[in-house]
DNA sequence: GCATATTTTGAACTAGATTCAAAAAACGAT
DNA sequence: ATCGTTTTTTGAATCTAGTTCAAAATATGC
């Protein structure tokens, strides 16, 4: 009936009324202070309200994290719309992601520490599932351009699947992220921060899938003249 | 005086006394359920005494992470000493690490938690360094195994520093380390677990660099037999 | 053997996540 | 509109586990 929808749409509503204070309040304090009873006050709603949203604390961040997602999503998206080379499109994803994990440091962290064990399994199955969700459609645009570069002759998977290619960069951009963001880690070993290490190591595990056009990676203008179209063309930094 | 070196010594004892604990009964029920007052109870001590040791729980996971580190070297080490080519050394090194972490499942779950800001930031600043200084030699003898590949003219750099390309493998090793270790991931997005596919990658990396000698990717066997001599020599699974 | 300094102890403190019985609100039938 | 019933909200109470600290125990040096 009629009222049961409606009131379906306002727990609905209210979910997201939580989930906009909890990112304010990380955005202002880092998601490591973020409380529960803070945010449910905040809210105007008591304690125990926002427990009928969310199982535990972990199941919460889960969620945050699933919601951001679909703000990643709609970077690849724009990478799935935008004509060009296989070559550049994949790495485009990679300039692409950079540029927005630059940007939402707190998101990277949270990420990283939603992946860990102790937060995965303090949250519900179901909010497992539907962060395993939101991976797909991004699974799907990046399995896109693997198969474009395959079917254009760029790209001979030499019996490699679609997904074990595509896996390869999600691990590389994965791992440098991670240790771009282990306090005092680049330091230690001094490794010159920035982007430009990273995206030299892709292009090599590109060039080393055999993924046509090569890049040649002896001049550091070429590589950035790619950056910088990249990122006009993607309207990035916006 | 020798009094003092006596307290010291038994200090130190202790403290390995606590961590073995520690280690022990992460082995039997996973770190997320260590709680210090058992611990302290399990050694016989009291809580109060624990922190004398150790300024927090975090703190300790990172003294743990740190000493467990050691175990990590030796790995590093025997590849050290090894006559072989510098891409099979390299490589091996992802073969070992593979190896190990699949024993030492706890601990790959361990660090990654351990990395977090969450955990990163509640250790003392002493256990912090103590714990990038592990680090140290590790970067050392891979950097080593880059700068012998670049002397013995099986690896052109154009211009990257050694440090550089090391990062590029540990890196994909973190990443593909991370993805395995999530629950659910591989398999909501159909990719095969096992080795094999983080091997592959990695000798494309390899390949991009243009490491010589190239290793070809077109069959299973080659990589498997590489594989398999490297377990056998450096006696790895035992 | 005694005064002083150091170390250990574990009960008390604390923070903050989670629960749940009572109160309030919504619903639906009369 | 009224009343009995069901659903939702509330927030104080509960609980867990990390951390502290004053008192007790032990060690040290004279």
């Amino acid at each position: 009936m009629g009222t049961s929808e409606r009131k379906q749409r306002e727990r609905e509503e209210r979910e997201q009324l939580f989930l906009d204070a909890a990112e304010q309040l990380i955005e202002q304090e880092g998601f490591m202070q973020l409380q529960m009873a803070k945010l449910a006050k905040a809210c105007d709603y008591a304690t125990g309200t926002l427990y009928q949203h969310f199982t535990s604390k972990e199941d919460l961040l889960m969620a945050l994290m699933a919601r951001h997602s679909a703000l990643h999503l709609e970077l690849f998206e724009r990478i799935e719309q935008w004509q060009a080379p296989s070559r550049q499109r994949i790495f485009a994803i990679c300039v692409a992601e950079q540029d927005f994990n630059q940007r939402q440091a707190n998101y990277v962290k949270l990420s990283q520490y939603v992946m860990t064990e102790a937060v995965w399994e303090n949250a519900s199955e179901t909010r497992r599932s539907q962060l395993l969700q939101c991976g797909q459609p991004i699974c799907r645009i990046v399995s896109g351009i693997v198969q474009q570069a395959i079917d254009d002759g760029d790209l001979d998977p030499q019996g490699a699947s679609t997904m074990e290619l595509a896996y390869g960069t999600w691990a590389l951009c994965q791992g440098s992220h991670t240790l771009d963001h282990t306090q005092g880690l680049l330091e230690a070993f001094s490794i010159p921060r920035g982007p430009m290490t990273m995206y030299r190591n892709m292009n090599r595990l590109l060039n080393g899938m055999s993924w046509h056009p090569l890049l040649d990676l002896s001049s550091t203008e070429t590589l950035q003249t790619l950056v910088q179209q990249i990122e006009q063309q993607l309207n990035i930094h916006s």
